[in-house]
DNA sequence: AGAAAAAATGTAACCGTTTACATAAAATAG
DNA sequence: CTATTTTATGTAAACGGTTACATTTTTTCT
């Protein structure tokens, strides 16, 4: 096994002691002790055992992240934020993408109380009973990531679906379209709520009424998207506009009306929400709003690193929306959207 | 704070070596004692302190992973499937996205040598000098992922870039097509390297010849692919095929035909590599190569777990390549390719 | 120079668990 | 019914650091 502290103050001649205090800039030091015990760690490459030390400062320098699965852009830029964010405040990032709900319960229990973090980031979109409880009375720090308001007591992060949605709709009516459909996301899931909410505010607003016929509920998949749109067009009322809750949706929608020889935005137009890196690619470009993911998660490590360093009251929740920001491509109709974006 | 094995000890009128018996099957308790334990284990909702476990044991039941970085899809499958494979033998995941060389070498000194994780996984397209003398004292388990074989005293785990490459070629040629061209991956990297060889030789076996101005440089990027392809069509000789080494270069080809006014497959006809999501979306869906980069993950996590638990002798070097797997859409000219397959 | 203050270093307890070894209790054998 | 073996339990050291406190050395002040 590699050398500890001890065989480093024996080989110095000090105690470990001053070791420590040397090695962490913990204590006072002489200047010429200091630069032996460097020297000597250095020499015999030496690297302090961080379980050993985290188990006596009760300190894992790490956070724990706990998402749904990482499938999609969205989770894989997370876990980027959060590590990009965690490694610039030398901490470690233990990840989790917990398959199912029963999963997220046991991961966050075993998060909570193991000691093998110091704080955690939570995605979760829906929100049930048993997580509450868990979050209730859980002694770390925890921040939530776009898992919406229904546990106003924990600090959390999302975006201002509401204002990404009312923003990209009110762009809709802008250029005329009257008859403007949706197709929402999941059941249950936050984002989908505000983004809905938006979207019927804008129209609302407008002082346009929201057909029931012109709501479908979509899962924020391509394929619902794809169907999604088929619904809506073979109504007898047939859509001018209509507003995918997400991108991958959208896509679903350019399939659809590929399939069917409908152009866009001529015959229709459409718009999404996410900016993902394909909207950029389709044909016109996809108008849409965009998430700064990154920045969601970059924000929420900070906070909760000020929470573990007590920096910030971790006991006072504190809650942001980041707010989001209209992509105009040409599926709204606009024609002085750049193309080629991507390049 | 919770409440540890001494308290539970007291409780149940034991000692704590009985209690950390009961609780880890890892000696003789008597049925009633035992029962006893858990039950006020249970009660009072403890859980060990994996930190103190972790310490006493010299064990983390943590696998660190090093990824270049989180962006594409590629990455972001190779971590699912870690982490996968790992909480299913009760492991923890501990990821770093290095951001650089010297981020890498960190890391990686770091993870060997404090404790933090029982076993690497790496994924370092670039081996370089550094990285080398690093690996040679490591003293934990560390598999290498599709990071070729630069390094062949460490086990690793590799896709078959030649065969899927060799295959894809031979397909094309088959075709009948004869003037093919390719851009290739960065250099330096062993995939884009494994697969301009089977290109190479795909294209040699036929009697074909690989003429100097059919091969251009390209970066794994959209951005290389498009003008790789423009630089390919602007030559007096045209190719009649050309095979991208990754799919997100046959996006910029696709793109750039587009933009040329060039129709895919009859124009010209266009593979790739990777089978990413994007390809499948593609108008005609992209003939490329699939890699099955979930799989590739977990085999290399369950060799790792072996040679933390010492299944396999950890200083006996093991190397796998994962055979991939043709997937045949219309932009090489076949016609009865599945459209919409991503419904 | 001696006293007081400041700086450097050392000693040892502590963090929560595992585990080798010792001891006690129960089961089995003769 | 004892002697022996087996099973159950307890004791205490170890893991590798940190850190409060004690002690020693150095510096500063009068």
């Amino acid at each position: 096994m590699s050398l500890n502290i001890h065989d480093i103050a024996r080989k110095a001649g000090v105690s470990v002691a001053t070791v420590s205090r040397a090695l962490n800039s913990s204590g006072p030091v002489s200047p010429k002790t200091l630069q032996r015990i460097k020297q000597i760690a250095l020499e015999n490459n030496y690297q302090p055992n961080s379980i050993a030390k985290g188990f006596a400062k009760k300190r894992s320098e790490t956070i724990g992240v706990i998402l749904p699965s990482l499938v999609d852009e969205f989770f894989s830029e997370v876990l980027r934020g959060v590590d990009e964010e965690a490694s610039r405040a030398n901490r470690y990032t233990l990840v989790s993408s917990s398959h199912d709900q029963r999963n997220i319960v046991e991961t966050l229990l075993e998060f909570m109380s193991s000691g093998r973090v110091d704080g955690i980031i939570l995605m979760a979109p829906y929100i049930h009973g048993d997580i509450t409880g868990i979050l209730d009375r859980s002694k770390r720090p925890l921040v939530l990531l776009s898992s919406g308001d229904g546990l106003p007591q924990k600090s959390s992060f999302n975006f201002d679906n509401y204002q990404g949605a009312y923003a990209v709709t009110e762009h809709l009516i802008k250029h005329g379209y009257r008859k403007i459909a949706t197709i929402t996301g999941p059941e249950g899931n936050h984002d989908a709520e505000e983004r809905f909410r938006g979207f019927k505010d804008a129209v609302t607003h407008a002082g346009l009424n929201v057909a029931d016929h012109f709501i479908v509920q979509g899962g924020f998949t391509l394929k619902s998207g794809y169907y999604g749109f088929m619904r809506l067009v073979t109504q007898v009322e047939k859509p001018d506009a209509v507003f995918a809750a997400n991108d991958m949706m959208a896509v679903g929608v350019f399939e659809a009306a590929k399939s069917l020889g409908m152009q866009i935005p001529s015959s229709i137009a459409v718009a999404g929400f996410d900016d993902i890196f394909l909207s950029r690619l389709l044909t016109p470009r996809l108008t849409t709003v965009h998430v700064p993911i990154r920045e969601l998660a970059i924000k929420a490590v900070r906070y909760l690193i000020q929470m573990i360093d007590e920096k910030v009251d971790p006991a006072k929740v504190y809650h942001e929306e980041i707010s989001t920001g209209l992509i105009v491509g040409g599926s709204c109709g606009c024609t002085n959207s750049p193309d080629r974006s991507f390049l």
